[in-house]
DNA sequence: AGTTCCTATGAGACACAGGC
DNA sequence: GCCTGTGTCTCATAGGAACT
């Protein structure tokens, strides 16, 4: 499949607002796909797929008796083909049953054997009311489509050529008691992570909605703040701002909470927020490892080379001393710092 | 926090009966 | 008289408890 798009009378920039940040964003959330695209001036990029991987099409689900409004009700009983109230919702709505019929027949005091079309406004209104009161089974989540660790870990390497990624996708969980939603993230540190800001690179938050990248209101957006609200330097890093480090951070879900009509952030309710750092956190202190390992070798490589330049001196200092030959002390050192160097490649290794 | 097991419950299949 | 919704039964599964 091939979708060809031109677009003219836009104004084009290579900053964060800009079309490439967006190509490039999309690259990474959804590695299945290839883009060329050819810029206003001249230039064509080419993202190649980093994944043969295409992800499953989301099965149908109704909705849930929480997400549900009077609204809906009513556009329900006008379309619906059921001739009783109790039928219409049991097959219009996820995790109805009889036994929640009769519930909510003594909850609201309505008769559920009437006709859809005769529900008037108020009882839709005393039918969502009274949901609200009952208890229910949490909603089927085959509709909900990760990226995948796998897949997300494909996309930041292919674009950003890290040296170190780690991802998370959590498991589903509910906000306002009943919305279905996952958490994913990932870290890319080093390489082309980051964004340059004149020749240094600064961290960036790229944040996604169903694989869809987010790149305005990053200021009100519940990914932002939990991210934010991380105490980075538990983790090695003192300087979030100015660190090589791209985090992903992506919010699957069917009705992902919006805080503006523009769909450009996450609205930081408390489930989501938590959810964010949690996998934020999971990501980072893998990359605390790592970063820790590194230091521990760089470190290490620094005496074996000290080690190498003092050691032949003393030796001859010494010999002079003893007023005795200097030994073939050549093949004893290097097996020496190079135990200590593959000791170092070894423990890495095994990550 | 994650894992595993058990149980209550919703989803799906099927037969029946009411309504147009 | 036929179509389609409704009631009943069974099975899979989500959710909770207990444990690591």
């Amino acid at each position: 499949v091939c979708i060809e798009l031109h677009f003219k009378d836009v104004s084009y920039s290579l900053s964060e607002q800009g079309a490439y940040e967006y190509i490039r964003r999309t690259m990474i959330a959804n590695p299945h796909a290839r883009i060329v695209f050819n810029d206003p001036t001249g230039n064509r990029y080419v993202f190649n797929r980093a994944s043969d991987v295409i992800p499953p099409m989301p099965k149908e689900v109704l909705p849930h008796p929480w997400g549900v409004t009077a609204d809906d009700l009513i556009f329900m009983a006008k379309h619906t083909d059921k001739r009783r109230f109790g039928s219409m919702l049991k097959s219009n709505l996820s995790r109805m049953s009889s036994m929640k019929i009769k519930e909510l027949e003594e909850l609201t005091g309505i008769d559920l054997n009437k006709r859809p079309k005769d529900m008037k406004w108020e009882e839709a209104e005393q039918i969502v009311e009274a949901f609200k009161k009952m208890k229910f089974m949490s909603p089927p989540t085959s509709g909900l489509i990760p990226i995948g660790e796998e897949q997300i870990e494909k996309g930041m390497k292919e674009i950003l050529q890290p040296e170190f990624t780690a991802t998370v996708t959590r498991k589903p969980k509910t906000y306002r008691g009943g919305i279905a939603f996952i958490v994913e993230a990932g870290i890319a540190y080093g390489g082309n992570s980051g964004r340059l800001v004149g020749d240094q690179r600064k961290a960036e938050i790229m944040r996604f909605a169903n694989r869809v990248p987010l790149t305005f209101d990053a200021g009100s957006c519940a990914i932002t703040e939990g991210v934010k609200s991380l105490d980075w330097k538990r983790y090695g890093i003192r300087d979030l701002e100015n660190a090589p480090i791209s985090i992903f951070v992506n919010v699957v879900s069917t009705n992902v909470p919006y805080l503006s009509t523009g769909k450009q952030s996450v609205s930081p309710e408390p489930e989501i927020l938590g959810e964010i750092r949690q996998a934020t956190m999971i990501v980072a202190r893998k990359l605390y490892k790592y970063l820790r390992k590194k230091k521990a070798a760089k470190e290490e490589a620094q005496r074996a080379k000290i080690f190498e330049s003092y050691v032949p001196v003393i030796i001859k200092q010494a010999a002079l001393l003893a007023e005795r030959e200097e030994p073939d002390y050549r093949e004893l050192l290097d097996t020496v710092t190079r135990r200590a160097k593959l000791e170092i490649l070894g423990e890495s290794l095994n990550e």
